[in-house]
DNA sequence: CATACAATATTGGATGTACAATACAATTTA
DNA sequence: TAAATTGTATTGTACATCCAATATTGTATG
């Protein structure tokens, strides 16, 4: 609602997640192991649900809910995806060189 | 304290004022400014203090208390930023291509 | 010395992310 | 059907980060 701290280093899981359901969707547990994978700690479930229903809740992502409930990545969501990859990477840009 | 959440996406702002820092001696306007510079918003002095505080309190970083007062990284602190800098290379490494 | 201004810093309240513990749902196995 | 297992989800508590507002300190400038 409105509140626009448009600043916010915080945010970083949810970015995560919008990147790697935008890859191809995954269930909860898959998203977890893959994190997991990529940090070498895998959150548990208190962590990755409740930003799953934040995403939700913004229209970011979908569940659908046949089989393992997959979540995917809607068109508000590879919006929002595409201006915080940018972001992502300009402030991060020098990060990687070496 | 020994609060080992390693898998922590919080901490971002730290990690990018640990890398400033190591680059070159930064007061804490001149650290709000390049992050400014970097997300196109700049923190707030009630975001920057209390974050190079922890730093401070942890050895990360220590303030050379003349002139403008800098802050430069410490021993510690480099280390912390090295294993810091491979765990977010790890985590996003595929976010930068392309 | 006094006033102004910039940089440094703290406070209070909100939000995102963290885990542990627990609960619930859908299969599978006995 | 009962018990076990796995995935999904919530709750409670803690902490990093966020801003606005305020306070403090240091350095000019009058």
């Amino acid at each position: 609602m409105e509140n626009e701290h448009a600043c916010d280093m915080r945010g970083f899981l949810s970015f995560l997640i919008l990147w790697l359901v935008h890859k191809k969707p995954m269930t909860g547990s898959e998203i977890a192991e893959e994190i997991g994978k990529r940090k070498g700690c895998k959150p548990t479930p208190g962590t990755i649900y409740p930003a799953l229903k934040q995403l939700v809740e913004k229209g970011a992502i979908k569940a659908d809910s046949k089989g393992g409930k997959k979540y995917s990545i809607t068109k508000t969501g590879n919006e929002e995806l595409e201006i915080a990859k940018e972001n992502f990477c300009k402030t991060f840009y020098d990060i990687f060189k070496n």
